[in-house]
DNA sequence: TAATCATATTGTAATGATTACAACTCTGTA
DNA sequence: TACAGAGTTGTAATCATTACAATATGATTA
């Protein structure tokens, strides 16, 4: 599962004409470094120890920047908890039901394309997994 | 994708001790009836025409009581709509993005399961494609 | 540099979906 | 008829998200 570096991102962004204020290099920082899908609140609260004045707004709306740009991708495992990924390579999602825990994996999604949807145009694929861990499985 | 019967139903109910009210009825009677995979609103407005009485708790209690007995699961292709299929078979949804309608497609799910999550116990598998649907292509 | 302008951030209020809860209703049984 | 248990209802509370207006920031121009 390929990752896309930090540099790589801002690049991006530059392409998009997208400006790198101090809170959206935070947030595109904690997105790249954290692997835990965060949602918005675990975003906000975790970044508002280093920034106080952060706002949640804010949060929120670099988040739809960075989706509507293609720069992150929104995981709805759920149907109470939107989470966001900045790896938007290919790949499935395992939630553990025991300890909450997402995963990462790999799937060939090309291979699970069909023919009942010849004529539909695919632009987005999600495949998402509950059940349990190894580790809970213990 | 194989329909489970209106009859099956009523007799998977009465084995888990389910008691088949009026409201009960009406609502198991409008997730068979309807291929749409409605919303709780859409179910609620729809019946309300006919039972004013109708309250929206009791559709939300009576979903999370078909979905606890696993006869009906919840789709979340979307993190604000939450919607519900009494279809429990294995199969993949398509939302279409411009009209919004959603299409069933068959997926052989087991084929999709990954070397990388053989030591994972697997409850439920989700698969949501995104696009264009043919109709709205032309 | 100072003035200007567009963009980004912030805080608060509004919205909308879902849940909690207490009162009421219905049905069957003693 | 009185009672008990289950189901329903309406309202209030909660929580995530969005709208919006005021403020701040940062680049651009004179
Ligand atoms: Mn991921
Ligand atoms: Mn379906
Ligand atoms: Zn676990
Ligand atoms: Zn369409």
């Amino acid at each position: 599962m390929k990752t896309v570096s930090f540099e790589d991102l801002q690049k991006e962004l530059k392409n998009r004409n997208i400006n790198l204020s101090y809170q959206r290099l935070k947030i595109l920082q904690y997105l790249t470094n954290s692997q835990i899908h965060p949602t918005v609140d675990q975003i906000f609260t975790d970044l508002h120890k280093d920034i106080p004045t952060l706002s949640k707004t804010t949060v929120y709306n670099t988040l739809k920047l960075l989706v509507q740009s293609d720069l992150a991708k929104v995981l709805t495992i759920e149907d109470n908890e939107t989470r966001y990924d900045i790896n938007i390579e290919n790949h499935g999602h395992f939630k553990c039901e025991s300890c909450g825990e997402i995963y990462d994996f790999t799937i060939d999604l090309d291979s699970i394309a069909n023919k009942e949807l010849k004529n539909f145009k695919i632009n987005d694929k999600k495949v998402y997994f509950k059940g349990i861990c190894p580790r809970c499985l213990n």
